[in-house]
DNA sequence: TGAATATTTGGCAAAATAGCCAAATAAGGC
DNA sequence: GCCTTATTTGGCTATTTTGCCAAATATTCA
C-alpha cells in the first residue's frame, strides 16, 4: 500500500471513528430532528457535560456537526445529512447476524 | 437514556467501531473486488499475518464480513455490501471539510 | 507419519480513548 | 464591574485497542 491510499484510509477511517462510539451515534441520532445546544443533549445523554462537549468537539472535527453560538449556548447541528444512511446498513448488519446465529442453533 | 436504546446504540457503534481503522477500510474495499485468501490480501496491506487475521476476525464478528475455507486457505468476501455506501459519505466529510478549512483561510 | 503451507491464538508492551473533576473562558444581565 | 449561566479545556486514571512475535492448529501432500 503506496503512502498516498495509506493517507487516504486513515483520513476516511478517522471520520468514521468519529461516528464509533454509542454516545456520539446517539448524538448524531438525536440531531437528526434539529439542532440542540450542549445542554439539551447532556440531559439526553445523561454523562457529564464536560463528557458530552468532548464528544461534540469530535464529531465538529470530523466535519459531521457544525455549531451556532448564539449568546452564551452553542447549538450544533448535522452538517453532513449523508452519515444518516450509516443507521439503515447497520441495522441491517445487525439483523442479518443475529438472524445468522439463530441458523447457527438450529442446526 | 434508557436502557433499551443505550443497547441499540452499544450495538450499532460496535459495527461502525469494525470499520473505523485504516487496514480495515482498506481490506473492506479491496473485498468489495471480490474474495481474497488471508495471505492476499496480508501482501495487500502489508502488516503481519497474524495481524491482518486479528483485523479480518473484528470485521467478521460484527457481520461485516464472510469466510469460507477451501482446503489450507480462507477466503474473505464482504457479508454486507451496503457497508460500502460509507465510503461515498466519508469522502464528501472530507471535501466538505477541506473547503471549509480554504474559506477559512480566505476571511 | 512427517514435512510444508496457511491461518489463528496467546501474550505482552505501546499507544489511543473515555470520562470524570476542577478550573478556565465567554456572554449576558444587573 | 460582578454574578450567573453555558461551554470548553487541562489533567489524570482506567480501559481498550494495536501490532508484533512465538506458538498452536489445520490441511494437504509425499
Amino acid at each position: 500500500m503506496d503512502e498516498k491510499t495509506k493517507a487516504l484510509f486513515e483520513a476516511q477511517a478517522a471520520v468514521i471513528k468519529a461516528m464509533a462510539h454509542p454516545t456520539r451515534l446517539y448524538i448524531v441520532d438525536r440531531l437528526s430532528k434539529g439542532e440542540k445546544s450542549v445542554l439539551e443533549l447532556t440531559e439526553m445523554v445523561d454523562a457529564d457535560v464536560s463528557t458530552v462537549s468532548k464528544h461534540l468537539s469530535v464529531l465538529k472535527n470530523a466535519g459531521i456537526l457544525n455549531d451556532d453560538k448564539r449568546g452564551t449556548q452553542v447549538f450544533y447541528r448535522l452538517a453532513m445529512p449523508c452519515v444518516l444512511g450509516f443507521f439503515t446498513c447497520v441495522r441491517s448488519v445487525i439483523e442479518s447476524r443475529a438472524k445468522g446465529q439463530i441458523k447457527l442453533l438450529r442446526k
